[in-house]
DNA sequence: ATGCCGGTTACTAACCGA
């Protein structure tokens, strides 16, 4: 099973069907697209999402306006929600698929980040104990390693996710290495799209990847992270 | 290294974005 999420910045406008079809190209079973709008150019996205067959949606209802997140599934799922969001739900966009827990996320800027983070650390311990996954885009990397400086807010949240048992699947693959999914105007690198993976699910895992063809493409200003899973055994 | 830039939409202003 193949897990793609990408960035389509500010909905898409007029990049959204070349968006759309080059996601499909990547070949996802579940898409989960940050920075999506509901509105014409979301329902554009959807309508090639369906037609490549993925046909089952989690979106949380939202303004037309706001930057949110959207699930898109091949394989029938049930939407679940994060309760502990409150009124940052459009943050997350969670669907259960069999016995997979897949929570799609688009993290807020600076100081506004510590409430999505704050509800991830809530999230029942029983989700944990099962194949989970929290992808999308978090705006946030660990100083140094997942930027050239020191500048990301709430870079400490990602021990806390760390020592509540959540794996960063490719940091854990690559140890030291310094590669970014968004770049500055002024060039500078940060890797800020992240899947982390529950012990279960990261034992799952075949393989982590970004794909940086599709945002020097132009269809986009991030790069796309492609989590690929194993069959599962029951 | 944010918004002095650049993209999108309720579109010739307001908003949002690492």
């Amino acid at each position: 099973m193949r897990i793609v999420t990408w960035n389509v910045r500010h909905g898409g406008g007029t990049r959204a069907q070349a968006f759309a079809e080059t996601l499909i190209s990547l070949g996802p079973d579940v898409a989960i697209i940050t920075e999506f709008r509901n509105g014409s150019t979301g329902e554009k996205i959807k309508k090639v999402l369906e037609q490549n067959g993925l046909v089952h949606f989690c979106h949380a209802s939202t303004p037309a306006r706001l930057n949110s997140v959207l699930l898109s599934s091949r394989i029938e799922c049930s939407e679940r929600e994060l309760a502990s969001l409150g009124d940052e739900g459009h943050r997350c966009a969670w669907a259960q698929i069999g016995e997979l827990n897949v929570l799609g996320f688009y993290f807020p800027q600076n100081r506004a980040k510590e409430a999505v983070f704050d509800a991830i650390c809530r999230i029942d311990a029983r989700i944990l104990s099962e194949q989970s996954l929290l992808i999308g885009d978090f705006n946030t990397g660990r100083h140094f390693l997942d930027e050239n400086a020191r500048t990301f807010y709430c870079a400490e949240y990602f021990d806390k996710l760390e020592d509540l048992g959540w794996t960063d699947t490719w940091r854990s693959r690559n140890p030291t290495t310094k590669e970014f999914s968004w770049f500055s105007a002024a060039g500078n690198g940060f890797r800020i799209d992240h899947a982390f993976a529950s012990p279960g699910l990261d034992a799952r895992i075949l393989g982590v990847r970004y794909d940086h063809s599709v945002r020097e493409s132009g269809l986009s200003d991030h790069s796309a992270l492609i989590v690929d899973l194993a069959n599962s055994n029951s």
